[in-house]
DNA sequence: ACAGAGTTGCCATGGCAACAACCG
DNA sequence: CGGTTGTTGCCATGGCAACTCTGT
């Protein structure tokens, strides 16, 4: 359906820039661009499929009130949520924030007010990205498992048109081209659409991360990120998830592709979070064990009827595969015994010390998870810079549960 | 105009909470509230009209396509920016941030979107709050100063709204109602709406932090604290301004009341901060003075024709009084010079650390201009405590200007 | 029924890049 | 004309509170 037009350089490229520390108000401002040389990348166009597990969807259409949600809920909620992302030709992205209450909006370029925002269409269980306005979800399959039920999103017409969106401005085609297409390859060869799973942001750049650095790429930050990665796989839905008090920024309707290297390391390194896991925790992905209704073990999907037991559990996986996470594979540290406060540090100020060192641990976990040994490193100086000898008094942070003392020391001793 | 239905608490209260320290995982959750006893506080209606300074307003209006910004580009700009705002019952409110692009969208729970967007209508000069949905905006009055440009937002009906909207749960009027009700007591006696003129969000938080404070209130965070003055003040836009890299979040649509305290502390403190700065800084208020047709010295307000200097001047020094920030009045700290790095930092280290103590130092100006005293001690500990000794290394932050070498010493020696 | 947990809406802030205006 | 600066859109993350769901 997609004609075969590669991004090939000229004339469009994305302009997400190599990141340059210019934050501060000093005046000089040197933009240090790697000069990578010219290489016309061939972007790749058909992604295989393969294990799609048919999480299921559903669409509610409204006279015009329409709501494209993957998970629509069923009860009287105030429906904010609703979750809209036009399908435009790139750049205007609906986020959770901002979006409609109760009442319509969204709107593309091109003005389909009219129509309630999103037009839709049922094709056989198939998600389709035709390039122009209209978004098209497939209806599930309750059939037995490894059913066709997305992918090839971001075919090259996506991508042209995300690469001319992103850009908008026209004659600028130098090595950021290429460097783009390395990352759209990348991104090609690793991820795909898929409903119902969902990916941790900060796994997703993590590895977009240890990508750059193997290849010895310039990356952008976080957000330019998620525009480049908004604008291939377009209806992308933001979601929070986690533990209460832990909950993360998920991209939800992507997840790695099934032959990617990454799913391997990914999957190696889960196991060694797993089995430093206390046993209370691992029992948390317990009750998600008796099946069913629910496929994927996570609020949204509403009704699912005739799901097998077999393909609730391998959704589970997929989905656990996807989500397991630094925040999930530490244990809660507890609360802080303290006999004696020292100066005017209050309680406050020790949780406050909890938590950045938690987060600090979290933040070493996943670099290891994802191998990237050499980020430890400098997780170690962003932490403890501000902080050369001790943690700023005598105090030390006991941690009640008993495996879990100086947790980091297990991935440094 | 309004009618003066108190606020008169039982039945209708804001949940926003008291700031429970309750972002760890812990479990156990305390709800600690300070009983305060339930006076019920009648909510003053009329707000004085004075010192009106006619920041022009103007208004744009298309067929289908409503800008209602204070501050229209001229340009081919792609417009994304509108700011429309839902003047609806409350809580929807259409920040920057996710906007539509180019084609109309917000809504409010009525649904107006039939009509744009936003209802227009010009009345003489005077900015008034009809307590059901549409806007008005007055247009920019061309003569001498202190005409009646604006007032009268925030009637005691809009305010029920805004507490029932917050609220939108019903039976528990507690002693929320009259902590809630003593915020909006202090936030109508000390703001206004205003065309043309914007708060830095901090300073006003700030403020409120400090009239916490000083009635041993509990406050609530900045985000809370922005969901309550967005429910008051209704109409108000985001803006980020401020230096290049040093853009600060404003609510644009806002001004200390003239006869405010706040007023007075402000321009005492900007004095004092004004006598700290050296030359260089102070010039750079200059070049507003060479009035023009611009009024206000900011991008915004487009084409304004017939104003007279007196005016200028005068929504110049409204602007400046509520926009002199603590980001502004530090003079920039100019680079590093550093012989030789110790250990393995580098460069972008230094520079961290540096863009950390401008902000520290920024903070410490912030309530020194705000007379909050009580938290320097805090905003020290804040900044020190992971550095208990020297900052890192044997390196100093040398500054190249002259006057500004250990800016906050002024305030503490 | 109540308490705890997960999810999400609304608000906050911040970085990058694009754009416009301005200045030399 | 190019470089600099202010402003803003789009993306990111995070806190609080409301809501639902689930387990006791």
């Amino acid at each position: 359906m997609q004609t075969s037009e590669t991004g090939s350089d000229t004339g469009s490229t994305v302009t997400l820039q190599t990141s340059v520390a210019s934050q501060a108000a000093v005046p000089t401002q040197v933009v240090q661009q790697v000069p990578v040389q010219q290489q016309v990348q061939q972007v790749q166009t058909v992604q295989q499929v393969q294990h799609v597990y048919p999480a299921q969807v559903q669409y509610v259409e409204g006279s015009d009130t329409v709501y494209t949600n993957g998970a629509i809920r069923t009860t009287t909620y105030p429906y904010t949520e609703t979750q809209m992302y036009s399908q435009n030709t790139g750049g205007n992205y609906f986020d959770t924030q901002g979006s409609s209450a109760q009442v319509t909006t969204v709107v593309s370029s091109h003005s389909m007010v009219g129509t309630g925002g999103i037009q839709m269409g049922v094709t056989g269980g198939q998600l389709i990205s035709s390039s122009g306005g209209t978004y098209l979800i497939g209806n599930s399959m309750e059939n037995s498992g490894h059913s066709v039920t997305h992918t090839t999103r971001a075919s090259p017409a996506t991508i042209e048109m995300a690469i001319e969106t992103l850009q908008k401005s026209d004659g600028l085609s130098t090595h950021r081209s290429s460097l783009l297409n390395s990352h759209l390859q990348w991104l090609l060869d690793n991820y795909e659409t898929a409903e119902g799973v969902s990916l941790p942001r900060s796994t997703l750049y993590n590895h977009y991360l240890r990508h750059c650095q193997e290849h010895k790429l310039d990356p952008v930050n976080a957000a330019s990120f998620g525009k480049l990665i908004r604008s291939i796989f377009m209806g992308l839905r933001t979601r929070r998830l986690g533990t209460r008090g832990n909950s993360k920024y998920h991209y939800y309707g992507i997840r790695v592709k099934p032959d990617s290297p990454l799913n391997r390391l990914q999957e190696d390194m889960q196991y060694m979070a797993m089995r430093q896991q206390p046993m209370q925790q691992k029992q948390r992905y317990k009750p998600m064990q008796k099946v069913d209704g629910v496929a994927d073990g996570f609020t949204g999907s509403g009704q699912q009827t005739g799901t097998s037991v077999e393909q609730t559990v391998i959704a589970q996986s997929q989905h656990h595969q996807q989500f397991l996470d630094a925040s999930r594979a530490l244990p809660e540290f507890g609360e802080v015994e303290i006999s004696s406060l020292p100066d005017g540090t209050t309680f406050e100020d020790i949780k406050s010390l909890q938590s950045l060192y938690r987060e600090h641990c979290e933040a070493i976990l996943d670099v290891v998870v994802n191998l990237q040994f050499s980020l430890i490193e400098k997780l170690w100086q962003t932490f403890w810079r501000y902080s050369p000898s001790t943690p700023t008094d005598g105090t030390t942070i006991t941690e009640s549960r008993s495996e879990s003392t100086s947790f980091p020391i297990h991935f440094h001793g």
